[in-house]
DNA sequence: CCTGTAAGAGACACCGGTGTCAAAAGCAAG
DNA sequence: CTTGCTTTTGACACCGGTGTCTCTTACAGG
């Protein structure tokens, strides 16, 4: 299918070969590939001709070298949600897809107190153009110095702005979350639960805070004993649950700030006999596989994540996508969504 | 920490400066990167010490132009198990770390009729030493043949061996289905279904044959309707499910294909009033956080990805990374491992 | 002390592209 | 047909490493 006369040499043509081919310089061959302006269309064709013949490829690492610059993006992330990563991960190919970037993709392990030095061992041995910081590392701020520190360009992907517009991508997560507990209001519920996040994490941050606006607004107030501790993992989930459900007057409905505490609650819940919606609500976050694959399936918020792969690759490199407008100056806040679903019904009467 | 006296002058150093700082020539000093054995400890020492006072980190684009092969290998997959791939890669990284290697991550779109001339323009552009397939992608023979004409090493990763042993990595699946299927029928269950994998899958090919070769090992036979189609998603769980559930005569049992497809089922069997494992056990495969996000949690088959992760960079470029022994020629069949969790216990009397 | 040999170090070309600047070509005006 | 200018093309150096081959140097043996 594709266009090749080349015989199964195993070597790739050179822009030497497509030079000698055209009849040209290989100086011409480089001004057509990079697109140059000062050229005739009858050159132009007679190289287009004859790289379609040899099936010819500039090779990235030449062309790296030459321009004192690399082609490759990376990706960095310390995500214990898999298919965030992936989803993101896509968004950001689709926005390359066309063009000569290509993604690099680096794990770094949060934990480690070598991180930082990992994560610059591997900047200055890749050279990648612009890193793209994923949560929950993107609120690290020595991260985002050591970028701007070896001229790296760097986004920072978060629950809210971070940094400067064109360092930032993120959710209006807050926003959402008070309008989701909002709906558990207006359905009649008085006695809410909140299962926290992971302390010092923004995105924990701030959905609690979504979480208490809605709140505010209502006129309602969160005893001490309605907020459980959490770190986002389902076994937390398991002990909030069992501390909210225990209490002499149980909440109605639960806010828990990740899908996977929820469906923790949700256990707990079953365990215990008590209904899921009838006898209590419940709301998660993320909206991650996890979300449909219990009973019943989970309220939750979903966050634009692919298309903030999308958005993130061209706020960090526009200079190489060919973007119509400039991303520029715009806040990139995308739009997250409160998804309903069965877990949440309104309260019975006491 | 990291040693540098080098002024933030956003410029590398590069092996000019190095040589020029040793006060020798620049391919001394590659020799020295290279770990070459024709140098002198002074001068070796010489040079390491410019090296750590600049702070240099070879170039790798110039390296790969010079060496005529770059040290990227790529990872291939169309996988929708968003933590297969991400511990997968993990492995890879496990593998590579202390190498100069780098891992370029491409996911492709298997159901896209370009998938291949999409994945030769990648490895042309991008040339990789190697590829790493993952299921189901690694499945396709016509992908194998196209790295196969392009040069590019490439190592399948399965749920059996899908070609020679040195392009393979897999787990022994089959037998580990057999034995937890002999577990249930080692419990007393006699009526167990199925639900199968999608059609053409190697991987659901393997999982059927374990079941039947449990089954058979037992005496028991299958009934047609004891076996349900299934595509790995949850809502062909909740169909299977429908399907098994509402027979004369359901099954004690049910073994499902993926944890998914499991999920399906036993939110099914909630619905219908069906305790599990009172009334039914359930067991599922991958052992993917969903299977411990449920409840009860789900006794399942854990695949060792990471590891696999491990043994398929080994496997692709045994000469990049500094393996003692060679694992040449010895198959790499992986141990899979039954996770016993609480979907499972003995059949009620009849 | 001289010679032969092998180990160690260097000079130079080269990998496959791009930047720079000068030369060639095209074209309108004189 | 020149001239003078602009557009298009090419020659050559260079990016930062490695391969090859040659030249030194050190040291053992005569």
């Amino acid at each position: 299918m594709a266009p090749r006369t080349r015989e199964k040499s195993g070597k790739q043509p050179t822009i030497n070969d497509v030079a000698a081919l055209a009849g040209v310089s290989k100086k011409t061959v480089s001004r057509v590939i990079n697109r140059s302006e000062f050229i005739t269309d009858k050159t132009r064709q007679a190289v287009e001709q004859a790289i379609k013949m040899l099936g010819f490829v500039p090779n990235p690492q030449a062309r790296a070298l030459a321009f004192r610059r690399n082609f490759l993006i990376a990706l960095l992330h310390d995500n214990p949600n898999a298919q965030t990563v992936l989803n993101f991960q896509q968004g950001v190919l689709d926005a390359i897809k066309d063009s000569d970037l290509a993604l690099l993709v680096r794990p770094v392990d949060r934990g480690s107190d070598r991180m930082l030095d990992d994560v610059r061992i591997f900047l200055e041995k890749q050279r990648p153009i612009g890193a793209m910081l994923l949560p929950p590392i993107s609120e690290n701020d020595e991260l985002a110095a050591l970028c701007e520190d070896l001229g790296v360009r760097y986004v920072r992907v978060g629950s809210a702005q971070l940094d400067d517009a064109k360092h930032c991508v993120s959710s209006n997560d807050r926003e959402v979350v008070a309008e989701a507990v909002g709906k558990l209001v207006d359905l009649g519920h008085r006695r809410i639960g909140f299962v926290r996040g992971p302390v010092g994490f923004r995105s924990a941050a701030e959905r609690e805070k979504g979480f208490h606006e809605a709140l505010a607004g209502a006129g309602l107030t969160l005893p001490d004993d309605y907020s459980a501790p959490g770190n986002y993992r389902y076994t937390a989930g398991i002990d909030a649950g069992e501390a909210l459900l225990s209490l002499a007057e149980p909440p109605t409905a639960i806010f828990c700030s990740n899908d996977e505490m929820a469906a923790g609650v949700m256990s707990v819940a079953y365990g215990k006999g008590i209904a899921v919606p009838a006898d209590l609500s419940i709301i998660g976050f993320d909206d991650s596989p996890t979300a449909t694959h219990i009973w019943p399936a989970l309220s939750t918020v979903r966050w634009p994540i692919r298309e903030m792969g999308v958005r993130a690759a061209r706020t960090l490199v526009p200079d190489f996508l060919d973007i119509g407008t400039k991303p520029g100056d715009e806040a990139n806040i995308l739009a997250s969504t409160f998804i309903e679903r069965q877990s949440v019904a309104a309260p019975k009467r006491a």
